[in-house]
DNA sequence: CAGCATCCGTAGGGATACTG
DNA sequence: CAGTATCCCTACGGATGCTG
């Protein structure tokens, strides 16, 4: 901490801010990360992954899918056969990509009770300020 | 990767994609990384912030700062002086948050490149697909 | 089987005027 | 200064019928 740095720098955090809101909202979304965490097993079929993923409906399964694939997470393979066969399979950065998330799951298995605290306390002062109000 | 765990076990991935849903989600939305980021610097102002996170809104400032506060990754503090003076700081869960998440700033920078030409990649394709049909 | 097309409801978010 | 209250709008996501 120098001198100069105490002088409210608030630069530098934006492009360190903008890269990772980047990532955020590339596995954001209601179903991404489920989607790519059961892809990321190895090929998978698309009616799997709708059992795989439970609750997802057809219409954002697919949307999901395509969202991945465009990003390059995941790869799509067309088999032309008929009935026909698709699978799903990470890439080689997709595979990265759910290493990176595991920083995160262990984060979140570290805390979990802590936040779940945090947010009680939160709501009881809430509603004891509505009170005295 | 046992005999059993070849059966296309869907299982287990579950309760991962789970609770790494719940700190994306955490982390989600249009404004929480960048004033997460930027409180994380220590104690900061709620005006400052509001400079800090061009663009940002009165509304939706305070909104992302009351969940931040909520889940106990950023601490509020008021200072009942006139004029009011309130300030925000990480906690310590908060700041072992923006740690876990330069995992993914990380792989962001890594891959930068790779996704930029995935999305040209994907995006060619769909429009000449267009064109074939 | 693996989608696409359509309709519709809700929640997230933008702009801004007002206030203790 | 540090918010709240209000209005509005769009994008996300749910449900479901149709098709190569």
């Amino acid at each position: 901490m120098t001198a100069d740095s105490s002088r409210k720098r608030v630069h530098r955090v934006d492009e360190h801010a903008c890269r990772l809101s980047e990532v955020v909202e590339r596995v954001s979304g209601k179903w991404s990360i489920g989607v790519l965490l059961a892809a990321s097993r190895g090929p998978i079929r698309y009616t799997e992954l709708e059992r795989a993923v439970p609750g997802i409906s057809r219409r954002m399964l697919t949307l999901t899918l395509r969202n991945l694939e465009r990003d390059g997470l995941l790869a799509r393979t067309v088999h032309p056969t008929v009935p026909p066969k698709v699978e799903y399979s990470p890439t080689s950065i997709g595979v990265e990509l759910c290493e990176a998330l595991t920083a995160l799951t262990d984060w979140a298995q570290r805390h979990e009770k802590a936040i779940e605290m945090a947010r009680r306390a939160y709501d009881a002062a809430e509603s004891t300020e509505e009170q005295t109000g």
